[in-house]
DNA sequence: CTTCTGCCGTGTTGCTTCCC
DNA sequence: GGGAAGCAACACGGCAGAAG
């Protein structure tokens, strides 16, 4: 029970960025902003009116007038100095999620009722009356109530990730897939990157920005992702979306595979390179159209590049590079050959960028990339004809769960 | 309905270390 | 030797749930 609360904690958390990023989603202008921990946990900057919004989640317990009174104070507390100040009116939005007795509180709420459920308060056995001590008029109360807003029948959590997954795929115009390990993702780092910004200006973004900004194909690993999704199940979606298909077509399929050289074991790669093999391979007397995978290995010491494939060879298990004898240039039509049942070539190994290059520019074929980075993307091939599938992943045991 | 609890992030304080 | 920078320990406050 020690992570109890930690664990929901978490859940308000995520629950109060997803409700960040639906407000921006919301904007109706590309120059609108919004601005995260402003004066409430989400001020919105429309070129009409300006909101700050306050937002509650409890998942397990039930509404009460004094859970949400002490946000409203703030609030009025707020009201005060703008008007004692003469800055511009804002709205203030009060937006909550709670199990039950939502029915406690009935709206719209009159000036008395304001006071009695949320000005006056106990505290150390002190009595305070909050609309005293600012100095207001009930005139003034009435002019508060006016600008705020509460809505204590909010979404729940789940709802209200369904929503923006589905505004993802209508503006982007993607699959349910994409909207989650894509835009929410992306969506995510933007949300964390202001969150954490200690300057005003900085943890500011317009909706245009916003847009700008998630819709890249660069996906950077994002801790915040993983706490929202265990790795276990990105790793399950990713399989079920690129890997899981039963009728193998005869494609030419590169992998390019990332190693940490500070974490990387050779019989770990080989492991991974025999189930490379093993799966997308056919290689079987009767099979018209056999093949064979390509590997390229990022970030992998040249000469350990050279034991592992001598390895490979002395264990029966035959791999070409496109180097048919020593001193020879790079062949490509060598490593392009097909592989078949008799010649028995199960892996082709790819040892540079450059004649990844080569392969991809002299196949005929229908060709696939799958490219697995760690931290940044390594390799980009804009061609439409090829399929360019870009994967980020922790470690290379990643790999073997979602191939 | 109020108070308590575990957890987390942040700000403060006072000390050490480093460089001029 | 003095001042600036860095760092660890500590306290504090906010959060949501649970207990009282």
């Amino acid at each position: 029970m020690t992570n109890r609360s930690a664990v929901d904690t978490i859940k308000g958390y995520f629950y109060q960025f997803d409700l960040t990023i639906k407000k921006i989603l919301e904007l109706k202008e590309d120059g609108e902003s919004i601005i995260i921990e402003g004066i409430e946990d989400i001020d919105v900057k429309s070129t009409d009116e300006d909101t700050a919004i306050q937002c509650k989640y409890y998942a397990k317990s039930e509404y009460n007038h004094s859970v949400i009174a002490k946000p409203i104070r703030l609030m009025l507390t707020h009201f005060k100095e703008s008007i004692s100040s003469s800055l511009p009116a804002i709205n203030y939005y009060l937006y909550g999620y709670f199990k039950r007795g939502q029915d406690k509180l009935t709206l719209p709420l009159d000036v008395q009722q304001l006071k009695e459920r949320f000005l006056i308060y106990r505290k150390d056995n002190e009595r305070y009356e909050l609309h005293n001590i600012l100095d207001l008029t009930d005139q003034e109360l009435e002019t508060f109530l006016k600008q705020l807003t509460i809505n204590i029948n909010a979404d729940d959590y789940d709802t209200q990730l369904t929503d923006i997954h589905n505004s993802f795929t209508a503006k982007f115009k993607c699959s349910l897939f994409q909207a989650e390990h894509y835009y929410y993702n992306n969506a995510l780092q933007v949300i964390k990157r202001l969150a954490t910004s200690n300057s005003i200006e900085d943890r500011t973004i317009t909706k245009k920005e916003f847009l700008d900004e998630i819709d890249k194909s660069q996906l950077l690993f994002n801790e915040w992702f993983h706490i929202y999704k265990e790795r276990k199940e990105i790793n399950k979606s990713y399989r079920d979306e690129y890997f899981s298909t039963l009728n193998v077509s005869p494609f030419e399929r590169f992998f390019l595979i990332e190693v940490d050289p500070s974490s990387y074991t050779r019989s770990y790669l080989k492991e991974l390179l025999f189930i490379i093999s093993n799966k997308w391979s056919k290689l079987s007397q009767r099979e018209r159209n056999s093949y064979c995978p390509y590997v390229y290995i990022h970030k992998l010491d040249y000469s350990e590049l050279i034991q592992l494939k001598g390895e490979l060879i002395t264990e029966q298990f035959r791999v070409i590079d496109g180097f048919d004898f020593s001193g020879a240039s790079f062949n490509v039509n060598s490593v392009l050959q097909t592989a078949t049942y008799h010649n028995n070539i199960k892996l082709k190994i790819l040892n540079s960028l450059d004649d990844l290059i080569l392969s991809l520019e002299s196949s005929t074929k229908t060709r696939e990339i799958y490219q697995f980075y760690l931290e940044e993307e390594y390799f980009d091939y804009n061609s439409a004809a090829v399929k360019h599938i870009k994967i980020p992943v922790e470690e290379i045991k990643d790999i073997k769960e979602i191939i």
